[in-house]
DNA sequence: GAATTTTTCACCTTTTTATGCGATTGGCTT
DNA sequence: AAGCCAATCGCATAAAAAGGTGAAAAATTC
């Protein structure tokens, strides 16, 4: 078998800190590196016992999960931060999410799910329960309500040029990125602000990104 | 036993569609209201078959799935689309969430985890793979880089100025605008451009964008 | 109140863009 | 075969923008 994914556990309450450690230690694919009812010592820990997943309470006395969590991606970027919580709130999830987690559970999770999270992150997976993944999905659907481009029907040439410009390019660096001569990207450029109803470069690269042509 | 969820399945591939078929008939607390190669009769089939939850393939001749789900929610907004796919990719899965898809299966997921998904999906979760959990996450992540605006020193008044190229005005309608001569506007933009470290419009403009300095 | 920065303006030169009016080639359609 | 369009190129002109140099009033900072 394969080497057993280290685990390190942040809880500050007893009982679940010790329910966790029972049912971690109980796996044979994983390795308990460490179980703490703070994350005051985090810098020495994460270097020290190089944890794959750290199991991560978020409301703690100190520092909280959520503080703690870039410090540890900081520390050491490989390792992969699972939330657990009781709290299913925007704000701690988003913050979390920001700040490097790779999941959020609720502690209401079965053990074993909570087991199969674990494995989870540490294939690359980002293991939420679904009431959360709801709450990340509608955020998104607000965020870009515009996701129509309108057709502007450029050739794919025309494509091209256009991004070249919404590099920053000037023609002449254009010319020489597609091999063609000046002329020919006056040209294309020519059609380009046609096509978008526009008659300068900033117009045309505002257009484009504005619009998502690119 | 509370009612039934009411499903409605739209996929092209013939062996699959009969495969959910049979699945989703073996279940009791599901009843399959229509089974559908394509999607071209969707504007009769939601409003006359009611369905609780739509199955939709991604990718469909015709209307695609994608293209779809926005009409599902327009026409019946209480009705939640999950996708179902063999592909991963990052467009197709933010096109679906940005168009109002509840949540996001690759085919190869297990019968039962699909049946804990629509129930999953009927109770307001959102169920996706981790892994496409883990790139919707990591989308977030990536936002916001908020944090880091460099600071150019720009003056209040290039400050302006950049805001009114970054609108795409000529140096012209900018001067009229600020009631300041043609002369002024170039020597703001002298100094802007110094400051920005670029040369041209264009660059500034970007750079303005991209560092979000406007 | 002296010094510095900001804002304003002017003039001049060179470079870059915008636009008009061409043309040729090759690929695709009818 | 005729016609269309995309992609290529050329030349010419005018407008816009970039870059150099300088300078003076106004505001702010020290």
């Amino acid at each position: 078998m394969e080497n057993k994914i280290r685990i390190l556990l942040y809880e500050d309450n007893r009982d679940l800190r010790e329910g966790m450690t029972f049912l971690l230690q109980a796996t044979p694919s994983l390795q308990l590196v460490g179980a703490f009812p703070d994350t005051s010592n985090l810098e020495m820990q994460i270097p020290g016992l190089k944890p794959d997943v750290v199991l991560m309470d978020i409301d703690m006395p100190g520092r909280t999960g959520i503080e703690a969590t870039p410090v540890v991606k900081a520390l050491r970027p490989e390792t992969q931060v699972l939330m657990l919580t009781v709290f299913e709130d925007e704000d701690r999830i988003f913050q979390a999410i920001r700040n490097g987690a790779s999941g959020y559970l609720l502690k209401r999770t079965s053990p074993t799910e909570i087991i199969a999270a674990i494995h989870d992150v540490h294939l690359g997976g980002s293991p939420m329960t679904s009431s959360i993944a709801r709450r990340v999905l509608f955020f998104f659907q607000q965020e870009q309500p515009v996701a129509k481009s309108k057709d502007y029907d450029l050739s794919p040439r025309e494509m091209e040029i256009l991004k070249s410009l919404v590099k920053g390019y000037s023609y002449k660096l254009i010319a020489d990125e597609h091999f063609i001569s000046i002329d020919t990207v006056r040209s294309h450029i020519r059609h380009i602000y046609e096509k978008l109803q526009v008659n300068s470069k900033t117009e045309a690269v505002l257009k484009a990104l504005k619009e998502k042509i690119v």
